[in-house]
DNA sequence: ACGTAAGTGGTTCGACCGTACCAGAACGAG
DNA sequence: CTCGTTCTGGTACGGTCGAACCACTTACGT
């Protein structure tokens, strides 16, 4: 029944000249004209794979999302399986830092989308989707789950990622600072 | 020479108008003619105190910027004279919280103009102005000046900010987490 | 073979954008 | 008083926006 297109290629392609837009000049550089010209597509593709605007900013972040949560999934998985709890967290924690362009986009872009839809309830709710789960997640991979420690070492590589993005601290440092915390927290108390 | 009007009284009138459409809706429906509508004046008159859009923003920041010191440092120093250096951190951590209208405001603001203006080295450093000297200011309080634990409680305050605009978390919560560390932090090492 | 649905490209429309422009009103200086 | 500066209000212009529209091609089901 369908050409030989592939629609999610056509769609993700798309999706990533959103990304880069709304990256490098937030959401309202994300026009359908300019996200056609950066995709090197004509403006009616957009309307007909998205529909409207908001359609297709929407679809983007669906996209970043699925993506994202694939390339943590990798990175987690590559540990192998003697990974200690430490390693495992520690890399849950690094895939909220900006270490590679991959990452940094991501975030950026999420910031982008983060005011504009703060009040609207449906995208509210994407991306608060997440991170219930990995606070627990966090708690379970520390010794004797501590909930308050875990809680806050999440919130820490949150704000660890502001400042990198900002250029105010280089990812060594951030990466530097998370392992002293992991340090700290994996060393048996007096 | 000049007329009777108060011309600081009428740029923080308008600003004021920015921010709150910006803090709503993002960066793009800060608008001449929306931000007008909001203020209530004659788009001309965005004109004749800010000049382009691109100053207006730059101007609505900049205030928004001394408005924040000066309400920051007036909660530290409402603290009096005999406060603990404990204390002290302990306001000027929460002073990064939204745990008022006026902060939870002042925060969306500044991410609505975070990625819009990254590129742009005047915003850049005008947003990573005051965080340097903080982190020296915060090391300064914890006993030890343990910098590393400094800059970690920094960061995890950042990222509670997120949390709890996101609506993640609850206010209560944060400052909770915010005690906890401070309880551990000035708690004499074994 | 042919019809039908899927997909494409280009154009058009009304709305809103930022900004320049133009009188004229209000007030202090001479 | 009156001249000139400061300040105001309204409008006009060129441009871009999102979205609707229409003619067209393509390839599959039958």
């Amino acid at each position: 029944m369908s050409r030989q297109v592939d629609h999610d290629a056509r769609r993700r392609h798309i999706a990533a000249a959103v990304w880069r837009l709304a990256a490098s000049g937030g959401l309202e550089d994300a026009t359908i004209r300019r996200v056609a010209a950066e995709a090197g597509v004509p403006a009616r593709q957009l309307q007909y794979y998205f529909g409207t605007r908001e359609d297709l900013l929407l679809g983007a972040l669906e996209l970043l999302n699925r993506d994202g949560a694939a390339e943590a999934q990798g990175r987690v998985a590559a540990l192998g399986p003697e990974a200690t709890p430490r390693d495992i967290l520690r890399s849950v924690l690094l895939e909220f830092l900006p270490l590679d362009e991959s990452r940094r986009q991501r975030h950026l872009v999420y910031i982008a989308y983060f005011v504009r839809f703060m009040a609207d309830e449906a995208i509210r709710d994407r991306i608060r989707d997440t991170p219930p789960e990995l606070e627990n997640l966090i708690a379970l991979l520390l010794p004797e789950g501590r909930k308050d420690e875990a809680d806050f070492l999440l919130a820490g590589t949150n704000g660890l990622q502001g400042q990198v993005l900002l250029g105010q601290l280089s990812a060594e440092r951030a990466v530097e600072l998370i392992d002293r915390q992991l340090d700290r927290l994996f060393t048996p108390t007096q």
